[in-house]
RNA sequence: GGGGGAGUGGCGGAAUUGGCAGACGCGCAUGACUUAGGAUCAUGUCUCUUACGAGGUGAGGGUUCGAGUCCCUCCUUCCCCA
């Protein structure tokens, strides 16, 4: 063997990678002789260093990717970066750099990385969404939003933090405190700007003409919330002020016996009398430090204040008290509700606490008379207490499908009381971010108070580069050089200094890519009409709602603004249908992956000394954890052994005492479950101050670290755990890293790392390097196993190409190792041809060529193949070659295996059925009696399932 | 709190309409080769049982000739929340 002759993908793969970049191997070029496939995965946000989670979500992706192409289509895969974002902002308070100097560089440094992934990423079409050729479109669809009436400004509620005089995105809040100076944060009404997305509403909750993942569509679904009842207009007692408020069960509104505004409602200070002022203002206070999780918190007690006003109950004239309460939302409806505490349980448990009145208005047939005294009733019933309606059913349900609700609606309107009305928990998107580092919202303010938008030669508004990052307040307000500005009036104006939220830029970033450095238009039309609308798109399921409802919603607005009328008209000449896009779906296929956690501790041996409580529950508070790598130095972890090494000794005497060595098999919050020997299992509950030692982690440990030490974790710097991509490239090769991502994990769920497992795949790749670089096969073979190993291709080609069309990745390799292990006894027996070898690896090398990309163009160049592996069509399926001859008939006794015999692949039921009840097993188990049933279950070849004979005794 | 997932060997996971549970890989065990082994090769590896055999997919119930898969109740755990 050559020195050469060893698998090493250190020197091929950057070899392979430059040679396919050369060659423009992945350009992604308009070709209408051939159908298109847009692949699109989800941009990475520049935040240093490549991650192997990036890795995970793109190697698949670029893997199904290569695989579409060699099935004939013209692939387009491309990548950038969405570089906006409070990261940036941070570095730059934190180390003085500035955000688009830390962006830069963390991007130059992921590009070099990214290509050490040999994705087949078309470079030419990648786009940044922080540089000005970007975000001047960005911009622009501003504009097109504010002037056909889809942006505006209105009040909402922002988290505001009074000690730096700034405005707080959600993740810098942690429990009401601002995370990074731990200051109170309160909620405070400010002017933003909005995109009217809650028109879209019915047509967002349409799937219609998509492969969008179930768990996705019901998410969404439930995000946007649609709800159908309606809009009642209260009024206060003297009749003097409105108040509207929505519900989803007008059926009830006769047990109204109180309301209840937001506290931020608009009303709250007008109706608010004397007496109660005072503690109204205090409740609103208060209510301003709470966030809306924690408000909207089912099992938090209910507070609220009574203003002193009352409302009358239009549909039967009642007095009843107008209360406040945050369970109620300002965002939600119309931050008003009736309270109907017999069936509502919120309401309930707030008349409860301040002892309101509770008015059942809809009886159950079953109910005695003490029905809604311990809960609210939301079920079916005859309507009582509640006039002309009174005997009506209601059958419990919402929306015209409950015909109470049905007969109250058409009430209500004859008497203009109220009106049928749909609410949704969606609501319009802000898209204000009072921060520097996003694209500029192009609007000045002129010295008359309107507001105009920056003409369009003027765009883009660029960020200015000289501003002061200190995290307090905004630094664009603060610069005059950016806020002055000059109105269409030619009078001084003031510019916008809001800055737009970065899921802006990626709403339409797959449109950017169609020509990344056009700078007439945001994407161009011939581009698009051959490429849109995307086919696949892969990413996070932690985006099922925000990021891909706004892209959604964003396309559907394009669509509406005729921004595709150009490309559909092209579309048309080409004979291409434009109606795909008219739906407004940006992409038709969605696929998501999960979450590569970190190395999972196994084997962590602990010594805990402490108080017995019974025989097997310690409470420890003191305890040391070893580090697994030193029991692994010792070989076999032996408890006796382990107590020396570190100190104890696990006698009767010391258990007495109260010490306990053993190794952590489970973990739940501070309870550890530890195998004290010979699987005898010990619970230990770690007290609060307990005295923690763990040796990889320094300096005094607490059990809160224990808690985090002992778990999988996502990844992160602070825990030191951390996959580096690159080291691993280093270590096994790209390939070997792509291949083990595919394989060792359910690509939708993702699991923790494991620096084992990666051996797998690698060997894998040496053993096919091996019978492709120096194994021969000579003479003729033998002929069952040249045809077996050619069976075996077949079935794996079948399977491959099934697999990595259904994004399942794990069993395409699997079932390609299979093949590879046949393959490989094959020859070592000598019982392949020369040329059953060679075609079985030419198909081998085909299939492998989406997973591996490098390894595959080296070894199909060294059997001698045309370059490259990646141009070649994708391996042909022969169903002949793949059909089996035979087939195993599994006996069963109901239900359960008792015999195999080998039979012809298409046995009759009959010929089944006998062979079954004569075989070994079925006497055995029938001893002579007669079966009560014989159920025969025919096999299915392609699934490998087998025909069965089910006997029933 | 609301919403959405997931629970299968020591581990990652497989099982396409309900039809041989544990493919493939890691780890482990035994043997071979070796100065050496975190290399390589061979064989084995769900549990109990000497065997025949029996049991087994978070727990409990149900439907079915047959349930990891369908239905009900419960438990645990992960993710998301403008």
């Amino acid at each position: 063997m050559t020195e050469q002759a060893k698998y090493d993908p250190q020197t091929i793969e950057p070899q392979w990678q430059q040679r396919w970049d050369e060659d423009a191997l992945y350009r992604a070029k308009v070709d209408w002789s051939k159908p298109k496939y847009y692949a699109l995965t989800m941009l990475p946000y520049p935040s240093g260093d490549l991650h192997i989670g990036h890795w995970f979500a793109m190697t698949p992706s670029d893997a199904r990717a290569r695989f579409m192409r060699m099935r004939g289509y013209n692939v387009m895969f491309p990548m950038g970066f969405d570089a906006f974002g409070l990261p940036a902002e941070n570095a730059a308070v934190q180390r003085g750099i500035h955000p688009a100097t830390w962006t830069h560089a963390n991007i130059e440094r992921m590009r070099g990385q990214l290509r050490s992934m040999g994705a087949m990423f078309d470079w030419e079409r990648s786009a940044v969404s922080c540089e000005p050729e970007y975000y001047r479109w960005t911009e622009w669809f501003f504009k097109q939003f504010y002037e056909n009436g889809l942006a505006y400004r209105n009040e909402a509620l922002v988290n505001w933090s009074p000690t730096l005089q700034t405005v707080l995105a959600n993740e810098q809040v942690i429990d009401g405190k601002d995370e990074r100076t731990g200051q109170p944060v309160i909620q405070k009404l400010l002017t933003q700007w909005f995109f009217r997305m809650t028109k879209y509403t019915d047509e967002l909750l349409d799937y219609e003409g998509v492969d969008y993942p179930e768990p996705i569509k019901t998410m969404q679904t439930n995000w946007i919330g649609r709800s159908e009842g309606a809009k009642v207009i209260f009024h206060t007692e003297h009749g003097d002020n409105p108040i509207e408020i929505f519900t989803t069960r007008p059926d009830t509104l006769w047990g109204a016996t109180f309301m209840v505004l937001a506290p931020e409602h608009a009303l709250v200070d007008v109706i608010t009398t004397k007496s109660q002022r005072q503690a109204v203002t205090d409740y609103v206070a208060e209510a301003a430090s709470q966030t809306e999780i924690e408000r909207s918190s089912d099992d938090r007690e209910k507070t609220g204040v009574f203003t002193g006003a009352y409302a009358v109950n239009p549909v039967n004239g009642e007095r009843i008290p107008i209360w406040i309460a945050d369970y109620v939302m300002i965002s939600y409806g119309s931050g008003a509700i009736m309270a109907v505490p017999a069936h509502d349980e919120r309401d309930f448990a707030f008349a409860r606490k301040y002892d309101l009145e509770i008015r059942p208005v809809i009886h159950p047939d079953d109910a005695g008379e003490d029905f809604c005294v311990n809960e609210a009733y939301a079920g079916a019933g005859k309507l009582i207490h509640s006039g002309r309606f009174d005997g009506t059913f209601s059958n419990g349900e919402k929306g015209r499908k409950n015909p109470a609700i049905s007969a109250v609606l058409d009430w209500l309107k004859e008497q203009g009381y109220g009106e049928e009305s749909v609410n949704t928990r969606l609501r319009d998107w802000l898209i204000s971010r009072q921060r520097y580092w996003g694209a500029p919202i192009p609007i000045v303010y002129r010295r008359d108070g309107g507001a105009e938008a920056v003409p369009d030669d003027q765009l883009p508004v660029t960020l200015p580069e000289d501003v002061k990052m200190t995290g307090a307040g905004n630094p664009l307000a603060q610069s005059d050089a950016f806020v002055s500005a000059t109105g269409s009036d030619g009078h001084p104006a003031r510019r916008e200094t809001d800055t737009m939220d970065t899921f802006m830029c990626s709403s339409w970033y797959w449109f950017r890519y169609l020509s990344p450095h056009d700078n007439q238009h945001a994407f161009d039309a011939e581009e698009a009409a051959y490429w849109l609308p995307v086919d696949t798109y892969t990413g996070g399921a932690e985006h099922a709602t925000m990021h891909l409802l706004y892209a959604r919603f964003f396309t559907r607005a394009m669509r509406d603004l005729g921004m595709f009328e150009e490309a559909q008209s092209i579309m048309s000449e080409h004979g291409r249908d434009p109606d795909v896009l008219n739906m407004g779906e940006p992409w038709l296929k969605l696929r998501n992956q999960g979450q590569i956690l970190g190395e999972e501790r196994q084997g962590d041996f602990i010594r805990a000394s402490g108080r017995w409580e019974g025989a097997t529950k310690l409470f420890a508070d003191v305890v040391d954890v070893i580090d697994a790598r030193e029991i692994g130095e010792m070989g076999e972890p032996d408890p006796l052994a382990m107590a020396q090494l570190i100190g104890g000794t696990p006698t009767a005497e010391d258990a007495q005492a109260g010490m306990i060595v053993g190794e952590i098999v489970k973990r739940t919050e501070n309870l550890l479950t530890v195998d004290v020997g010979n699987g005898r299992l010990k619970t230990i509950e770690v007290i609060a101050d307990a005295q923690v030692s763990i040796p990889t982690i320094p300096g005094v440990n607490t059990v809160n670290q224990l808690k985090h030490h002992l778990e999988i974790q996502r990844m992160s710097k602070s825990k030191g755990n951390v996959i580096n991509p690159d080291d691993w490239v280093q270590n096994v090769g790209a390939d070997t890293v792509r291949a083990y991502l595919m394989f060792g994990f359910d690509w939708s769920k993702g699991g923790p790392w494991d620096s084992k497992g990666i051996k797998g795949p690698r060997r894998w790749l040496d053993d096919v390097w091996e019978l492709v670089v120096n194994r021969s096969a000579d003479g003729a073979g033998d002929a069952a196993t040249e045809r077996q190993v050619e069976r075996e291709v077949h079935q794996t080609i079948l399977k491959v190409t099934n697999d990595l069309e259904n994004f399942s990745f794990n069993t395409a390799i699997a079932a390609q190792m299979s093949l590879k292990n046949t393959v490989q006894a094959a020859v070592r027996d000598g019982k392949l041809s020369a040329d059953g070898l060679r075609e079985a690896l030419r198909n081998m090398l085909l299939l492998m060529a989406p997973v591996v990309p490098h390894i595959a163009e080296e070894l199909w160049s060294r059997m001698g193949f045309e370059y490259s592996i990646h141009q070649q069509a994708w391996a042909v399926y022969d169903a002949a070659k793949a059909a089996e001859d035979v087939t195993t008939l599994v006996v069963m006794k109901n239900g359960k295996p008792i015999d195999r015999i080998e039979v012809a692949i298409d046995i009759s039921e009959d010929e089944a059925k006998q062979i079954a009840l004569a075989s070994d097993g079925a006497k055995r188990v029938l001893n002579g009696d007669a079966p009560k049933r014989v159920i025969f279950i025919a096999g299915r070849g392609a699934q490998n399932v087998e025909p069965k004979v089910n006997i029933v005794i």
